[in-house]
Parts: C-alpha cells; structure tokens; sequence
DNA sequence: TATTGACTGTTAGAATTCTAAGTATTAATG
DNA sequence: CATTAATACTTAGAATTCTAACAGTCAATA
C-alpha cells in the first residue's frame, strides 16, 4: 500500500513534522500537558520581563488570536500562568509564568532536546550544518 | 521577540511543516475540502483498485483509525466516495472515489505540485539530492 | 468445535484550533 | 475635538482529530 507521489518532499516534511509533533507529545505528556503548552510556558518564561503580550505569541507560534486566548484561559485555569493588563494599556495583557508553570520548564526543555537529538543522530557535523542551509532556505521560500 | 533556542532543527521543521498546511489548505480551499482530503481522496484513487481498506489509511496518513471513520463519514454524506464491504471479510470496507471525487483529483495534484515546487525553487538539483538523503535519514531516526 | 483472542470499524465525548463577529481601547485624521 | 480607523482581545460555534470503550467478524488453539 505504498505511494509514489511527485511531491516527495512535502509528503516527508510533513511527515516528519507530525512524528516530531506525536513525539514531543509523548514525552511531555506525563507532565500533564501537551507539547503546545510546554512550548508555550517555555517561551513567556523567556521573555515575560520584556512585556510580552498575547499577539506577540500569536505571531511566534503561527496561531490565530483566538487560539492563543484560549490556550492562555486553559494554562491559567490551571495555575500555570498569570494575566495582568499593564497599566499604560487597557488592551493589552501582559503574561507571567507561575510557580507552578516554572516548576515545569526544564522538564520541557529536556523533552525538546531529547527530540532533537533524534533528529540529528546519524548526521554528522557536516550533514547537520548543510541541512540547516537547506531548511533555512526553505522556510524563507515559504 | 524572536527566540534562540537549542532546539533549532525541531523548531524549523515544526514551523516547515506548519506552513506547508497551510499552503496545501489555502490552495484547496476553492475545491471546497481541506488538504488532508484531498490527499485522501487523491490517495483512494490510486489504490482503490487493489482492496483498499479502511486500515490502510490509518497507517499511511498516520491517523488513528477513529479519525478515519470520521473523514470517510464525511467525504462519503458530502458524495466523493463510497464504502463497500467486500464479499469476502464483513469486517472491512473497501472504498472507492465517485464522480464527483474523480472531477477534483487533477486538481488536487496541481495544489500540491505548486507547493512542491515553492519548496525546491532556489535549490538546485544538488541540493535537493543532499535534502533528500538527509531528510530520508531523519525519518528513519523517528 | 467451542472458546478465546485478534482484527476492523464505530460511537461518544473531549481537546485543540479555526472563522466570524463583537467589545473595548487607543491612534490617526479632518 | 470629533470621528474614524486600527489594535488587542474575547466569544460562539464549527471542524478536525484524539482516546476509550465497544460490537461484530474472523482466526487460532485446546
């Protein structure tokens, strides 16, 4: 039951793309989140003292508004994050880790790096530095 | 707000594979389905002559078979496909694409050759050798 | 052959993300 | 300054895919 298609490199980033995603799943599962959440709790950690707001993960993570405010309404929820609206700015809702939330963090960046590890078995140096030039050069023809 | 993360492979190939989607769901849009359905519907063509059930495309679309259940039950109240159970095994369905699916399939191939090539223009046939090779080997790593 | 286990598909209900429309606030313009 | 447009976020409801539990059929085996 095998294909042939002429579209071999979509049918393998894709492909690629939902293991990585099933397998960063997986791991961070028993943390009792999914790889979304961890990716998400990671990132305002990094940058929840620069004002992040909720647009600004809307555009790193390639999400709708919407979604991000749902997301965003489930984590804090569940303690992990916390909203305030900044006082220069009624619209705005500036984003913070809890306890909590940075109980977890280096649980998910050691799931990450697990994946990634994968990734690059079997490639060497040379093979890890051309692939990189290649993805580059994709994602901006994208 | 950009990111730096030790992760650099998983993030691109994520991303990659987020922008892929959407290109392949814009460009079908018009036809009325979404991507995954016209890789279906294009997929049941090619191999309806040989049994195809159900099972199979769980394994190719790495789908649990539930959501299978649930596309097919779409694709077939909407007229593009059919089920049948074969003579010989009541517990499987054999599926085949309708008129109304056939119409769309060259179409389908156009969206997704156009995505293809928005992916290698700028590579020259080296460079798609090596990316080739490496992403074979990355999807064997998984 | 009777029973047990494996296989194929379905249902019910949950989770995630989307679109479209809406609210409130801030910025730009006549 | 008043009005209009842009910005940030939310809500409601739809679409997609998931998990868990289940039903029916077929295969293996004792």
């Amino acid at each position: 039951m095998d294909t042939n298609p002429d579209t071999p490199f979509l049918e393998m980033l894709q492909l690629i793309g939902l293991k990585l995603k099933r397998q960063a799943d997986e791991s961070i599962k028993e943390l009792g989140l999914n790889s979304q959440q961890g990716k998400l709790i990671a990132f305002i950690h990094e940058h929840q003292e620069q004002g992040l707001i909720q647009k600004d993960l809307s555009e790193r993570f390639h999400v709708r508004g919407a979604s991000i405010t749902s997301m965003l309404q489930g984590l804090e929820k569940k303690g992990y994050i916390e909203r305030k609206i900044p006082a220069h700015n009624e619209r705005q809702k500036n984003i913070y880790v809890l306890p909590k939330g940075l109980a977890l963090i280096n649980d998910f960046e050691l799931s990450f790096q697990r994946v990634e590890e994968k990734i690059v078995q079997n490639l060497n140096e040379d093979d890890q530095q051309v692939l990189q030039q290649l993805l580059t050069k994709i994602n901006h023809n994208l």
